[in-house]
DNA sequence: AATGAATGAGGATTCATTCAT
DNA sequence: AATGAATGAATCCTCATTCAT
């Protein structure tokens, strides 16, 4: 384990390789990219990549664990704490597409290269459904949510929508503007939530108002 | 290209190269899994593989041109062309999901190595997706699908959500059986395509029927 | 483990390959000798290395362990069995250094490099002293050894003096012929192993005659 | 060349980084250890060790010199000059044993990476010889000494006689005692310088009273 | 068709050494 | 004197591919 004490100057320089990294993962998959590569696009030598990691692997995770902190984070921010399950789940959801977007080359990574570090994107997946599954229950508690289908599938759908659509954002088969592919998939995952046209519209319509009234704060 | 004629006992033996690769690259993953692998596998010698095929990547080109063709086949059978549109984008979409699960471990290697045959993949997206938005513009003349939302998206989801539980029951998330499965896809499914409370449950009835009537002709 | 089956045309490749490391070893050391310097030595390819041996370390250990059985064979083959132990002892003596002088390139590399297989090179001393001692026992049994000091350490003086003068002729400290090192150290091994002088110039008597009747099979 | 004027403190640290190396070289030898792993055990950062040494060869040689010319202070130490040529060739031979099993490990680095420094080395054990030869001839002149045998090879005998106990006691073969040790050695030796039991007799006597008399300044 | 030895470009990693601070 | 980040040549090993048999 590399567990090197950095100054701030060695923080940075780390991030450079980590970005650099990023970038060339996404571009050309993990196995493609060698490490002169990263160490050529980051503008160092060789050698300071084993300063700063132990192998190609060990930043891979690196990445894939910062990336699923920074979601987290993001769809933590993103909700309002006094609204109800649905309409969190709602900005939740919206917050997960948009980071998605946002960050769509990190995420192709995640998607392509998940042998290699599977432990690490299983519980980031997971953390993600047991989020999800949570707000779900309470929903159904509170009657915003379908009790029609059990909490877990109804987790996977709307992960699972949110991871799909993200995906086919980032490949291009979906031309439209963040702020429309956001909506179309509240709407979607309303959809899958709740069986009452009434409550899903009154949902995104608070969802609409917590956009407008407190913008996401950016990623 | 390798377009040597084949007795049907060197058919056999590329047959058996293709099932070693198709396991071991569902397995570890494309890029590892080694030439020597595959024929170690496949119990032949190293240097009859290019016999058979041009190179690695070419091997797993006609593996995935193969799996498409055969899911293809698959949703045409499941179809009941008396049916209306509605009807039978659920049928395509239980017959995906059933052969997308029953044969997994293809599916797995498609989505982890997508950067090397890319034109494939997509090629095979692309048909599924156009397959299903001609459908679903079908069935938005007909007025069995809504037009709340675009046919492009509307494929999207549908696709999309088959894709992801795919997903979701290949690395072991869902534990349904397969008909708990597709049946909670083709009710979801719905449930985006139509907005008709009424039209969805007739449809799911009707789809019901066509299984128990005439069962989907198995992988 | 690389277990190959090889066929004669293979055996002989990897005998290439072990000779050629042999003598660049003897000549620079282990570690200064890079794989490629043996491949080129031997006029193969890099990959055909790994072909034939796991590393650079596993094909030391087969050139160790070869030349400890090779040695032990000589020893064998150079005792008479109807002899006294202690002329038994000075053939075997007169057997190493002889042995140790041919091959005196493969005997440098086991003294310089042996850490990395301490153990296949600590099992060969200890067998050589082992052997030694066991003759010595026999000897001070029939009184042609003296008792004067215990057997292990008389295995010792005997095996050490071997060692040491194999070392100073291969490092060009001594300029005698094979037969004029041989035979100062037959006298040597005899001063240590016997104080009588009447026994020890009759072993050394026997010694000779049995070099001249049956010369030692040649390596 | 580093010829750096120390302080006091500069010193110290230097010879921290000796000590250290010194160790490390036993322990794994020289190759396989780094200049990080000697900066690491002295405690210092990396760069400094090149304050110090040109490189880690001239680090090696240094140590070597060092180490060659205390054994000769101890093998002068040892001797009294007024007594005859053999008591002082045995006092030597003590002298030697104990020194160089007292700093076992700095010698099984002298003996690993000959090839390095081959010349600091040769010097050396030339020197020794050398020494040991001088008194032997001298031995022979005053008839201490056996001249059945050429000075050269008795010379020879000696020191390799040394040589060879002390590394069968570094690498714990020998569970002697260092007195016992000794003592076998100096009985060995006086047996290889001569074949008169009385000469041998008086002469080991006249050791052992100079060791009680006079015993060996430590190292 | 089949074998398996042979090839060699390519990539990850190491580590002695330098240098700015 | 001292630090530790930075450099890059060097080396081991892998593996897709070729080829003689």
């Amino acid at each position: 384990m590399n567990d090197r004490q950095l100054t701030s100057q060695g923080a940075e320089r780390k991030q450079q390789l980590l970005d650099a990294a990023a970038r060339l993962f996404a571009e050309q998959g993990y196995a493609a990219t060698r490490v002169v590569d990263i160490v050529d696009a980051a503008g160092v030598a060789k050698g300071l990549f084993y300063w700063y990691f132990d192998n190609k692997e060990a930043l891979f995770r690196e990445l894939a664990t910062e990336i699923r902190r920074r979601l987290r984070r993001q769809q933590a921010a993103a909700m309002d704490d006094s609204a109800p399950a649905l309409v969190r789940l709602l900005q939740g959801t919206v917050a997960s597409v948009t980071f998605m977007a946002e960050n769509a080359p990190f995420f192709s990574l995640l998607e392509v290269e998940g042998r290699n570090v599977s432990d690490v994107l299983r519980q980031g997946t997971e953390q993600h459904l047991s989020d999800v599954r949570a707000l779900i229950v309470e929903g159904q508690a509170d009657g915003t949510v379908t009790d029609a289908e059990p909490a877990d599938l109804l987790a996977l759908g709307v992960v699972g929508t949110v991871g799909q659509f993200s995906h086919f954002h980032r490949t291009g088969r979906i031309q439209l503007s963040l702020e429309e592919l956001s909506g179309y998939v509240a709407r979607l995952a309303a959809r899958i939530l709740t069986s009452d046209e009434q409550v899903a519209r009154e949902s995104l319509l608070a969802l609409r108002r917590s956009q407008v009234g407190a913008p996401v704060p950016g990623a």
